[in-house]
DNA sequence: CAGTGGATGCTCT
DNA sequence: GAGCATCCACTGT
């Protein structure tokens, strides 16, 4: 079952969790997603929490597109875009569980073992090909894919990853005692 | 394993 | 010039 716009056009705190289990592709290539985080307009982290910038502008709608942004100069990181148009919420996809084209993400990714290949929003772009030319795709059209999954996971909740401001919020969500995480939870899901 | 530092490009101050 | 929603290689236990 495709994930169709009105999926996304929620509040991010609702589609976040929902998005674990769902399989992300990429011109057929990608996996289980098994990590994200919330990010929202009243995020100090946020890359939206200062207003629309011209390298923001997808984060600001439509829901159901995609955010792709540089992160240190290297790499770059896919959010899904949420909420409706003039309000600025994303997921930003932290890991997948890969199952598509194994052989297209060792190729791009060098020869990595298989926990390696997507443990990361850096790794996972560059397995799955994606770069700013993705940057506000539709992802129910070509070449995105997103199935829903067909049974609810157990969500292990914590804090997100690699920011300075709002570290305390509880916005990072996976797919617990996943392998394939960026990094593992802390204990029991509930806190991190 | 844990901790550190460099690469690198763009935005904002 | 500082600061990043990162990753990897390298060090030291």
């Amino acid at each position: 079952m495709q994930l169709r716009r009105e999926f996304f056009a929620r509040s991010v705190h609702e589609v976040a969790p929902e998005l674990i289990g769902a399989t992300l592709l990429y011109d057929g290539v990608g996996g289980v997603i098994v990590e994200v985080e919330a990010y929202d307009q009243d995020d100090p982290a946020s890359h939206a929490f200062r207003g629309m910038t011209p390298t923001t502008v997808s984060m600001f709608g439509p829901a159901g597109h995609a955010y792709v942004y540089r992160s240190y100069g290297i790499h770059w990181c896919l959010n899904l875009v949420c909420a409706s148009e003039g309000r600025a919420e994303a997921a930003l996809v932290r890991a997948l569980a890969p199952t598509h084209g194994l052989d297209a993400m060792r190729a791009r990714r060098g020869l990595d073992r298989e926990r390696s290949l997507c443990s990361g929003p850096g790794k996972l772009c560059q397995a799955l090909g994606i770069t700013r030319t993705s940057d506000g795709m539709a992802l129910d059209r070509p070449p995105f894919r997103l199935i829903a999954r067909e049974s609810e996971p157990e969500i292990a909740i914590g804090t997100r990853i690699g920011i300075t401001r709002a570290i305390e919020r509880p916005w990072r969500y996976g797919y617990a005692g996943s392998p394939f995480l960026s990094r593992p939870f802390r204990s029991l899901p509930g806190w991190g």
